[in-house]
RNA sequence: CGGGGUGUAGCGUAGCCCGGUAUCGCGCCACAUUUGGGAUGUGGAGGUCGUCAGUUCGAAUCUGGCCACCCCGACCA
């Protein structure tokens, strides 16, 4: 009982901490607004970029690295993408420390080691990529560049949330340079249907495709494409972007190359990257009062095996019986644990295992010997039943399917709640203050208006869908005309 | 960065107002009995009271600086 979550409904904040911090997921460190992602954690957070990474091999992508600093004369370069981040930059200033002459014992920053130019701690990557492909590109046989990183920035945040938001993150980076304008857009629309897919196939989650507005837009970029997910609580969640950057970082960086006909133009550019808040928004999606809940496509441990026994004989009986039905899952690509550690008992196992999200749970004893058979709970429903030893790999397998499925169906169903069409801004109002979620409205087009409308309300516009069906209406603030409804929420 | 709050053993806490080196529960270690939803008994280990300075014969307690976390605002993936 040392576990103790907070409830959802007690304290929507508390709760998420207390999951993260219970669930060793990460934890606080002595560093300020930043955290010590922990090895149950950082598994899930490998599962990730494990199957990210392949699918950004899949679509011709190849992985580099680039360095942490970005000297400030290139950072600068793009002047809206630098001022976009300029206000929570780390700068290196200095590069050797000293003994102080005052103090024993201490160190003091040397004065007269001081950077002739400052050193920008990236808070993201186009400035010094955009720097290098200049060197890498002068014909169009050299495009496209399809590159990735997996790296970690330095966003120096006022207030930092674990995985939600922290000073520094990890995070990948794509950058790609592209000939035309139309490869570039087909580019940036292609990674942001690699996120949806992830998002939707591995974590089990909805999202809402679109085109952020003007004012969301990323610092440098034409148009930024984003998947937009909902959370228990009703809140919005950036689950990923990716930037049609135009040509203005090669503009900035003159990264400009000979057509097939001999001329000389200026490349195209895209970006994309999803973070370690992922982590974060897999929380928010599915786990309850109980702790985490993991999709078994993304768990650490798929299945845990408790054995319920009198002393050491009976422990011996019944992992003969375990082993190798442990085997034969592993064969099947199921990932298991043997938790047969006499040290805790089965009830405090059961509660510790729903704490940390495993998907599915066997528990076996004496009398299961007996019948031949295990009692199988699941996390997603937390219901048990008891299920006979013959073919339990095929049943386990259905079952992890069928649990993946389950999350995404009910997260759905969860999205389809928080979405209200409004037509008024008495009933938007309304709308996010009751009920919470997504609210469907008309609106002007003006950053005007919807600078207003988050003044008044604290919500944004989270995107523009793709897939809006064009509708005549007038915007619920300003009552000017409207082509179309976008997407409102509050939003993490 | 502004307003409010918190910091005592791994975790949660009592003590603080009214200065005299610290309470309880969980956890941990040993042994025994246990094991189908967070076991029980007995014995034991563990604390420079966030940190640095000041006041004092003496500071967890009073004063100040700093650090971290939580809540609210501005910023943000």
């Amino acid at each position: 009982m040392s576990k103790a979550i907070t409830s959802q409904n007690t304290d929507y904040s508390k709760w998420y901490n207390d999951i993260v911090i219970n669930a060793n997921l990460a934890d606080h460190s002595a560093v300020r607004g930043c955290m010590v992602i922990k090895p149950y954690g950082y598994a899930i957070w490998e599962k990730m970029q494990q199957t990210l990474d392949k699918m950004f091999k899949e679509t011709g992508h190849v992985n580099a690295y680039f360095p942490l600093f970005v000297p400030k004369s290139l950072f600068e370069a793009e002047e809206k993408n630098a001022e976009g981040f300029a206000k929570e930059c780390a700068i290196v200033t200095h590069y050797r420390l000293k003994t102080n002459p005052n103090e024993k014992g201490k160190l003091m920053v040397d004065p007269e080691a001081k950077l002739e130019e400052e050193l920008i701690v990236r808070p993201t990557s186009e400035a010094i990529i955009w720097n290098t492909y200049k060197g890498w590109i002068q014909s169009y046989r050299d495009l496209p560049i399809l590159v990735n990183q997996w790296a970690n920035v330095v966003r120096w945040e006022m207030r930092t949330r674990l995985f939600l938001r922290t000073a520094e993150f990890l995070w990948q980076e794509g950058h790609t340079a592209h000939a035309t304008k139309e490869e570039a857009i087909i580019e940036t629309k292609k990674m942001l249907d690699v996120y949806a897919n992830f998002v939707e196939n591995w974590m089990a989650m909805p999202v809402v495709k679109g085109v952020k507005s003007a004012n969301e837009r990323f610092a440098g970029a034409e148009d930024t494409y984003t998947i937009e997910a909902m959370m228990q609580d009703g809140k919005a969640l950036q689950a990923g972007t990716s930037h049609f950057l135009g040509q203005n970082f090669a503009k900035a960086f003159d990264v400009k190359f000979l057509t097939k006909e001999n001329n000389l133009e200026l490349v195209w550019a895209t970006s994309w990257g999803v973070s370690t808040r992922l982590m974060g928004a897999l929380i928010m999606s599915h786990s309850d009062d109980k702790g985490l809940v993991i999709p078994p496509k993304l768990a650490p441990i798929q299945v845990v095996i408790v054995p319920i026994h009198k002393g050491a004989e009976g422990l011996t009986k019944i992992s003969n019986i375990v082993l190798p039905l442990k085997e034969k899952l592993e064969q099947k690509n199921i990932t298991v644990k043997f938790d047969d550690d006499d040290a805790q008992r089965p009830g405090w196992k059961f509660a510790e295992y729903e704490l940390k999200g495993v998907p599915v749970r066997i528990a076996i004893g004496e009398r299961d010997l007996a019948n031949g058979t295990v009692e199988i709970a699941r996390r997603d429903e937390l219901t048990k039943e008891i299920v006979s030893i013959n073919e339990l790999d095929i049943y386990i397998e259905n079952l992890l399917i069928n649990i993946q499925q389950n999350l995404l169906e009910k997260a759905k169903k969860r999205m389809t709640h928080f979405t209200t069409k409004v037509d008024s801004y008495q009933d938007f109002k309304k709308t996010l203050d009751e009920k919470g979620g997504f609210v469907l409205a008309h609106w002007d087009g003006t950053s005007e208006t919807e600078e207003k409308i988050k003044e008044e309300t604290k919500a944004t516009i989270r995107c523009i869908p793709l897939n809006n069906t064009p509708e005549k209406g007038l915007c619920v603030y300003s009552g000017k005309e409207s082509t179309q409804r976008v997407l409102f929420a509050r939003a993490y």
